[in-house]
DNA sequence: CTGAAAGCGCTAACAA
DNA sequence: TTGTTAGCGCTTTCAG
C-alpha cells in the first residue's frame, strides 16, 4: 500500500525533528562520525527506521561524498569482465557504496565521455577496465578524482593498478603447447601501433610473452605473429592466413577467447579438426571456453581477485587521497581443455587432452 | 599540460563572471530555457568553452534534472542485453542524457538495493530490464521517478513496458521444428512458481507459447515440459531428464541460448549427435549462438530495437510525467542454424540444415 | 557532546 | 530579456 504519489521525500530535517534533535546530530549518525552519545545515536537510528529514511546520495555529494564506485568496462560483451565486475561488488557488498557502471565504451571519445560523465555525477572513485585513452588522460582524471587502472600495464604516480601478468600467461600456453610436442606455435594478435599502449595494454604483452618464451623454449625460428584483432572476425582472418603458410602451424595462440572462436570456425571450414589436425588456444577463460562443445583451453585471469584488489586500492585512495601509489600484479593460471593435444603425428602423452571429433 | 591538481572546479559562477553576465543567464543557456537573447548565449557559449566548464550533474539534480538515465539489467552476463543497451545508449548519443547501469542483481533484494541507489542518485528515469520484483513495488519506483519496464508483460498504469513476443517466438520455434518433420518436441523451462511472474515473466509465456503452438499443430498428446532454470546447469539437468525418457523427443526447445548449451552437452556425452540425432533450439539468438562450433538455432528478440522504444518511451514519460502508459510489444524472428535438423529417419528437406557431426 | 548557521553548484521563482 | 534571491538536502565549520 504505497502512497499514490509521494508527496515529498523524506529528509534529514524530518527525522531531526522526528528524533527531537539537530540535522547535524542526525549527520554525524549517517556518517558514523565522531562526537554523537549513544543515546542520541540509537534515538536517530529510531527516527530513520521509524520514517523509513534514506539518505538522498546526490545531495550528500555537494559537500561530502555521493558514496558512488564508477566502473567503466570497454566492453559489457566480453564475458571476462563480470568476473572483475562480481569481484568489485562482492567487497562493496556490506558498505554504504553503490557501483554504478559506465557503459561499453569504444575508443577514447566514448571513454573520456563517460569518466567526465562519472566525474560530473559526484563519483567517489572510479575503477576503469583496460581503458584506451593515452595516460596523461589517465593522470588527469586520477588527478580530480581517486582513480584505479585495471588492466594496462604501466606505473604512475596518481593511480594505483591491478594486472594480470600477460607476459606469463602466454608464456604459460606457450609451455603448455610446447610441452605437447608442438614446435610451429602461432600467435593472433591485437594490432597496436601506438607506443604506449604497446607497453601497457594486455595484448601488446602477451604478444611479447608469446615471443620470449618462444626464444625460450629455443623456437625462435618458429615464432609467427599475426596481427589482426581481438574479435572473432579477426581470429577468422588471422586463421585463414595461418592456414594458407606453405608450413602451417600445429598450434595456434590466440590472444583471446574470442579471437578463438573465429579459428576454430576458419578450421573446420578448412576441413581440419581441432585438436587432431591443430591445437587451438584461446586467453581469458570466458564462459564460453568451458562450454561442452567448445571446451576450449585458456588462460585463467582470477577475474574476481582483480575486481576485490581494485575496489580495496580506491577504497585506501578514498581515504588517503595522496598515499603512493601501489601496483598489484597477479598470476594467471592454465587451464587446460579439449582443443589442444599432441601434433599430428606424435604419440599421445600425459599432457594430452581427449580427443575430439572434427568439428564439421 | 594538466595543473599539478585540479584546485578547484569551475563553475557557473566563474563562467558568468567571464561572460560578465548573471549565474542565471548561463543557466538558461545550459538548458536551453527560454529567455535568453541570441547574443547573451553566444556570449556564455564562449564562455563556457574558454574555462572548459562542465556544468556539475551532482548538483543541478538538486533543484532540476541530473540528466542520468539508469538501466537495471538483471545479469550482465546473459549476452542478450549489450543489444538493448546499444539500442538505449544509440538513441541518447546526442542527447545531454548519460546512460548509468546498475550492476548484476540477481533476485529482489539486490534489484532493490540498486533501484534504490539509483533513485537516491536523483536518476532523471529508470529502465528495468526483466525485473523479478512484484508489480507492487514496482509500480512504487515508477511512483517516484519515470520508469520502463522491458521484458515483462503485464500492463501498469504507472509504467510503460517494451517487451517481445515470447508466445510468438516459442510458436515460431514449434512450427519450424514440426516443418522439419519433428512431433515429440520437449521444453526446458525455468521453474516459476509466483503467480504473477507466471503472468508476467517471459520464460513463463515462452513455456505457454510452447503449449498453445503443439495443441494448435495437434500436438497435445506430445506436450512435454521440464522445470529446472534458465542456465547452463539446467539445461544439462533438463536434457539428462529427457534423454532418460522411455521413448526420447527428437527435437529440444531450450528456453534460453543458455539452456541449450547445456542441453548440447548432455546429448553430447550420451554418445548422440545434433542435430542427426537430436535437434536443439534456444532463445535470445545470443553471441554465441552464432558461433562456428555451435551453431545454434534460436529466436531473436531485436534487443537494438527494445533499447530504441524503452528510452523513446522514457524520455517522453520524463517530458509528460502523468500521460496514459504505453505498452510497446515487439515481434521476433527465428533463426534457423545448423542444430536443427529433419529427426532421424526421415528424409531431409528443404528447410532442414547441414548435419553436423557429432560433438564429442 | 550538541546545535546553529553557512554554503556546496545549480535552478526556479520573482522582480526589475 | 535580464538579474536578484531563495532554496534543493546534506555536511561542515564553529560556537556553546
Amino acid at each position: 500500500m504505497e502512497p499514490p504519489a509521494s508527496p515529498r521525500r523524506v529528509t534529514i530535517v524530518d527525522v531531526a525533528q522526528h528524533a527531537r534533535v539537530s540535522t547535524t546530530a542526525v549527520s554525524k549518525v549517517l556518517r558514523n562520525a565522531y562526537g554523537a552519545s549513544p543515546e542520541m545515536r540509537a534515538k536517530v537510528r529510531r527516527a530513520i527506521d521509524e520514517l523509513g529514511y534514506r539518505p538522498y546520495a546526490a545531495a550528500r555529494g555537494l559537500r561530502g561524498q555521493t558514496y558512488t564506485i564508477g566502473v567503466m568496462l570497454p566492453d559489457i560483451r566480453n564475458p571476462f569482465f563480470p568476473e572483475i565486475l562480481d569481484g568489485i561488488t562482492d567487497r562493496l557488498q556490506d558498505t554504504d557504496y553503490q557501483v554504478l557502471l559506465g557503459p561499453g565504451c569504444n575508443g577514447e571519445k566514448e571513454e573520456a565521455r563517460v569518466t567526465e560523465a562519472m566525474i560530473d555525477r559526484g563519483m567517489d572513485g572510479l575503477v576503469l577496465v583496460a581503458p584506451v585513452s593515452p595516460r596523461s588522460h589517465l593522470e588527469h582524471i586520477a588527478s580530480v578524482v581517486p582513480t584505479v587502472v585495471v588492466g594496462r600495464h604501466g606505473h604512475s604516480p596518481v593511480y594505483d593498478t591491478v594486472t594480470d601478468d600477460d607476459v606469463a600467461g602466454a608464456a604459460l600456453l606457450v609451455g603448455h603447447l610446447a610441452g605437447l610436442g608442438h614446435r610451429r606455435i602461432a600467435h593472433i594478435e591485437h594490432h597496436e601501433t601506438d607506443p604506449t599502449r604497446i607497453a601497457e595494454m594486455p595484448n601488446a604483452l602477451r604478444a611479447e610473452g608469446y615471443r620470449q618464451a618462444m626464444r625460450g623454449l629455443g623456437l625462435a625460428q618458429e615464432i609467427d605473429v599475426v596481427s589482426t584483432s581481438y574479435t572473432q572476425q579477426g581470429g577468422y582472418e588471422g586463421a585463414k592466413e595461418l592456414l594458407g603458410r606453405p608450413s602451417r602451424p600445429t598450434a595456434v595462440f590466440a590472444g583471446a577467447d574470442i579471437v578463438a572462436m573465429g579459428v576454430l570456425e576458419a578450421v573446420a571450414e578448412a576441413g581440419l579438426s581441432v585438436p587432431g589436425d591443430m591445437s587451438v588456444a584461446g586467453y581469458d577463460n570466458t564462459a564460453f571456453a568451458a562450454l561442452g562443445p567448445i571446451s576450449l583451453t585458456s588462460v585463467d585471469q582470477a577475474g574476481h581477485e582483480i575486481g576485490d584488489n581494485a575496489v580495496r586500492l580506491l577504497l585506501e585512495r578514498i581515504t588517503e587521497r595522496r598515499k603512493p601509489s601501489v601496483q598489484v600484479k597477479l598470476s594467471p593460471t592454465l587451464v587446460p581443455r579439449r582443443t589442444t593435444a599432441p601434433p599430428p603425428g606424435q604419440s599421445d602423452n600425459a599432457e594430452s587432452g581427449r580427443g575430439v571429433q572434427p568439428l564439421d
